[in-house]
DNA sequence: GCGAGACAGTTGCGCACGCAACCCTTTCTG
DNA sequence: CAGAAAGGGTTGCGTGCGCAACTGTCTCGC
């Protein structure tokens, strides 16, 4: 027995696994469906939406890059990058940090706050209409609490490498 | 990702909004590191481990490239390079259609199935580890109908654009 | 049967990302 | 209070991806 790979020992269960499956089926088309929205109707990459939220969502408008890179989900190289395109655009801008001169803020500008009003009910609009719609509070309550737990164990288990 | 910068009307209700942060995280945390160990432990990108299972799961271990960029969640483009760069890993080759020969066939070598056997049970038990045994069986039914209608419903509004 | 689309796959191009090496600053340690 | 180690951010480099335009093939209406 055990022919097959998908048939070793280390094997996944049945309905774990048609979990899994939907998973990465529903992230991959959302994300593309919202991205391409947010691209086709606002001229706003999906990337520089989620910087526009999370230093409007933190005090006095400003992160550290270290933190921001946290909170969106990607390496200190690539929040440099995506920084220094948004910098361009005039929708950030980087200010040094007082307290410790190796350390740098990302800070909102007006630009950036006006460009996040007018496109955050296209995002907004879409979130609420591919997911928020179909999941009824109790399941998303589920969700919640299941997909946490999971981004939980693979945070500590990525960090403590 | 998301969260409004004011209270504005279109936006998503609370149980909905820890649900999808929650779902953004989860799959970020747990890509990231399903990635890294497949590649730390069997040099092998994650993007090749999934064209191997798809075709390894096909009639004949062979299908048409259209088929298999919707399997892996890839552009027809993204495939046609994602192929180019395993051909030239011997794990994979291209085959003519005779039925049609516009299709081509991307079709497992005998060194790309055993690529899957070696490398198959670092990233079984990474689903299991990561993800599968954080998950009840219940849980896991739910997640499955949930994050099914979510993907389904993305999959209809993108092609119906 | 032939011309207009539709369809399959590839290619040019630009964007975006991660890793590892690097510089500068801070902190720890003896 | 030196020197080593740790931390914050950027840069060089290679990889990987999507979009749009293109080539070659098929299909359908007339």
């Amino acid at each position: 027995m055990s022919a097959s790979p998908s048939a070793t020992v280390t094997s996944v269960p049945p309905a774990q696994l048609a979990a899994w499956r939907a998973f990465l089926e529903a992230h991959a088309h959302t994300m593309e469906l919202l991205a391409r929205e947010l691209r086709d109707e606002e001229d706003l990459p999906l990337a520089f939406y989620d910087v526009l939220v999370q230093l409007h969502e933190a005090d006095g408008h400003r992160l550290r890059m270290q933190e921001l890179a946290e909170r969106v989900l990607l390496s200190k190289s690539g929040l440099t990058r995506l920084i220094d395109r948004m910098e361009r655009q005039h929708l950030v801008h980087r200010t040094a940090c007082p307290s410790d001169r190796r350390g740098t803020f990302a800070e909102l500008t007006p630009q950036g706050l006006e460009t996040l009003r007018r496109t955050a009910p296209t995002h907004l609009r879409g979130v609420r209409e591919h997911f928020a719609a179909l999941v009824s509070d109790e399941e998303a309550e589920l969700l919640a609490t299941v997909l946490g737990r999971v981004a939980t164990a693979a945070q500590e288990a990525a960090s403590a490498r």
